[in-house]
DNA sequence: CGTTTGGTTTCACTATTTGAAACTTAGTCT
DNA sequence: AGACTAAGTTTCAAATAGTGAAACCAAACG
């Protein structure tokens, strides 16, 4: 096996190649590609062409590099558009926005990542780590938090298995056991905190977005800076966020199944 | 629409696959696909499978239902912000959009066809066909033709090869040679025009967005109505849009070889 | 209940993929 | 210039992975 195990054919291959590229953050080469890939010269190389001709690539000619291609673009639109839950709660984000005043997030997983969807600014923006589209650890993020707290036995495994469990703070749950604890008092009370514990100074309150069958399709977020506010009142607000959740819910699944007659 | 011929090996196919997920706005069932698809029963099931393996699709346990996943989210991200103009336009698209008070679009090449990757819409909207993601003919909207009108001989070849020529509207070019000559006048004139050959009331001025070397980043254009403004009005604007898009064209090369020195 | 519909698995057959190595440019260094 | 090097492209026999008709299973239907 590879570096990462998970690359079930040629499939997998290929699509192992595009994260290469798109992790770059700028057209790559071919050789530094070969460098941190563990595939043979040859083996690449199709790949990239394939993806290449496929428009899920771009070949600069002039430079010799490789870029995303407009296909992904296109793509991306519609992924936007149907799979997350972005399209759908985009009205009560911006409800809680004006509500709050505050930094909204909106997350769902990813292979035990959380992966923002959508994003309201603070009225009085601050800089922090996540953005729309965006990758983050699942273990030390609110909307991380709340989401694992509801995961169904086998898939809270498969996600805990794949966190690192790096102290980013003093606060950061760096274990599987503190971690454990932590979601089982987030299941009591409804809703996680992040007590600072991805980055310094920053705090959150986060809900679950869940189905009525209790399926885990996202997750909610307010969060602040302690220079601004206190878990107190951010925990005042929990309610709220909690009934736009469910609505976020309620409208995603009544989506889910139209045309059916 | 159908069997398009190039899917070359496993990764074409699956890459197919994808694409025909997208297309439905909605989840969509196994045998949906299996009834467009033309792949065997076992063929699509698996590469379903692998994609669902993959995270560029959800399997929706409760509906049996596939849907757009979120790795593809991801990558769709990355996509649009580095491999589109879109991010480094912005800005000036904002700037264009108030100065004429017109709707607004940026478009890129996707074989043969164009693909509109970011939109500002009028200060009183129309309903038109553009939007930002969906793709459209390129022989028959001004950014589309801009493109064309500076594409090197091969590419051109090829992507004419790829052009449809259905007349939408009694103006359209619909046929290889009009539309031949009609590229030939836009390269003399340095911007191109769209005389309601796409939809009928809807002109607009587009101009192409070109490397120091001349290759066809994409195309801006500004597009209005008959009932608005005339073909002339528009074409006033013709050197500002110009400028604007010698500055993305700017601004989008200083951004692919930083870190060289 | 027997039947249909929708989804999953099998398995012998084949076509695709593989990757070491040879080859071709295009640059660099004496 | 010629000899070396680095970067990208092509080859080809062996190995692997993909194919798809058909069998199978499980709900849902009548």
């Amino acid at each position: 096996m590879g570096a990462e195990g998970h690359a079930d054919g040629t499939v997998g291959k290929a699509l192992d190649v595009l994260d290469m590229v798109a992790s770059h953050g700028r057209p790559v080469r071919f050789s530094d590609l070969l460098a941190e890939a563990d595939y043979p010269k040859a083996t690449l190389y199709r790949l990239l062409q394939t993806l290449t001709h496929q428009g899920m690539l771009t070949l600069d000619p002039d430079t010799g590099t490789y870029a995303l291609g407009v296909r992904l673009v296109r793509l991306a639109h519609a992924a936007w558009s149907q799979s997350s839950l972005a399209p759908i709660a985009r009205p009560y984000l911006d409800e809680l926005a004006r509500e709050t005043g505050e930094t909204i997030h909106l997350a769902q997983m990813d292979l035990g990542q959380v992966l923002y969807v959508d994003k309201r600014n603070a009225a009085k923006p601050v800089e922090m780590f996540a953005q729309a589209g965006k990758v983050g650890p699942a273990y030390c993020t609110g909307v991380g938090k709340a989401m694992l707290a509801y995961l169904p036995p086998e898939a809270l495994e498969a996600a805990l298995a794949r966190q690192s469990f790096h102290r980013f703070t003093p606060h950061t749950l760096a274990s599987r056991e503190a971690l454990l604890t932590e979601l089982q008092a987030i299941r009591q009370r409804g809703h996680a905190w992040d007590r600072e514990e991805h980055e310094a100074g920053i705090i959150c309150c986060a809900v679950p977005i869940l189905s009525r069958q209790g399926r885990v399709m996202g997750a909610l977020s307010v969060t602040s800076t302690t220079a601004r506010t206190t878990l107190e009142d951010l925990g005042a607000q929990a309610p709220m966020i909690r009934d736009i959740a469910a609505k976020i819910a309620a409208e995603a699944e009544s989506w889910r199944f139209p045309e059916q007659v």
